[in-house]
DNA sequence: ATGTCGGACAGGGTCCGA
């Protein structure tokens, strides 16, 4: 069984790279984010057509997620229950008796902004409700677009981005807190090249130079890590002509 | 390199967000 995340960045834009990644990759079940469509717009057809299942949670211009699996995911679940948030940013369902959690996590934009403030509660709602999610759902992914280097090691120039966005203690603890929740990062349990990067910049020609960061993660409960076979990132998407920012992440269960 | 994308609004160029 694979699952895997992707931040499109506009799925209007990325629909056929989007189709082309999932004929060569069939995987079970993908979770996208920023698809920037409203639910009416959701490319459904298309998707199915492809042999999909999809469950999506949208608004206009920003944000936006959606869980595609071969099984139909059950009891689906939109946004954090118990957050009023009107931006929408989780996606949840169970696929092959997985619970799969998909979240565009916020960027938060600068450490003295008021999009931090958003962000360290949305941090500590997504927290809260995992601790209950894992209560009841001892198999369970947490994947997407988290906006959080976890280490150094994930941070092309640590330094340079040192108390920066993306690498703060408090988003850094926030991180911690997830994997304390009993949740481990996969892609850390296989050794990997170094300098792994899920995402570039688009500017600076971040890619080419492999200036990037490791901001969108594949975590896995304790009961599901024994299943965990293997965990890369495809950069190879990230060479299209007209690429997203973020290449996919993929984890493979046995 | 305040360096590029994508969407909205508007029907081009500018703004916001990332």
């Amino acid at each position: 069984m694979q699952l895997a995340t992707w931040n499109v960045n506009s799925l209007a834009v990325r629909l056929p790279q989007l189709l082309d990644w999932l004929a060569a990759h069939p995987v079970d079940a993908l979770v996208l984010q920023e698809t920037k469509l409203t639910d009416d717009k959701f490319p459904r057809a298309e998707i199915e057509a492809a042999g999909y299942r999809v469950v999506f949670h949208g608004q206009k211009t920003y944000n936006g997620v959606a869980l595609l699996s071969r099984s139909e995911a059950t009891d689906v679940v939109r946004n954090i229950p118990g957050l009023a948030d009107e931006q929408a940013r989780v996606i949840a369902g169970t696929v092959d008796g997985v619970r799969v959690v998909g979240g565009y996590f916020p960027n938060g934009q600068a450490p003295d902004s008021e999009k931090f403030v958003y962000k360290m509660g949305w941090l500590q709602a997504l927290q809260d409700w995992l601790r209950s999610e894992l209560a009841r759902h001892t198999q369970l992914v947490l994947m997407g677009d988290f906006n959080i280097a976890p280490e150094d090691r994930d941070v092309y120039d640590p330094v340079a981005w040192a108390g920066q966005i993306h690498c703060t203690d408090q988003e850094r603890a926030h991180f911690r807190a997830l994997l304390d929740l009993g949740l481990v990062d996969a892609f850390r349990l296989f050794e990997q090249p170094p300098k792994s990067w899920s995402w570039w910049d688009y500017r600076n020609l971040a890619f080419r130079k492999n200036q990037g960061l490791r901001i969108d993660h594949i975590l896995v409960s304790q009961a599901l890590q024994p299943r965990v076979s293997a965990c890369e990132i495809d950069k190879a998407p990230r060479k299209n002509e007209r690429p997203s920012d973020h290449a996919p992440v993929i984890v493979t269960l046995v």
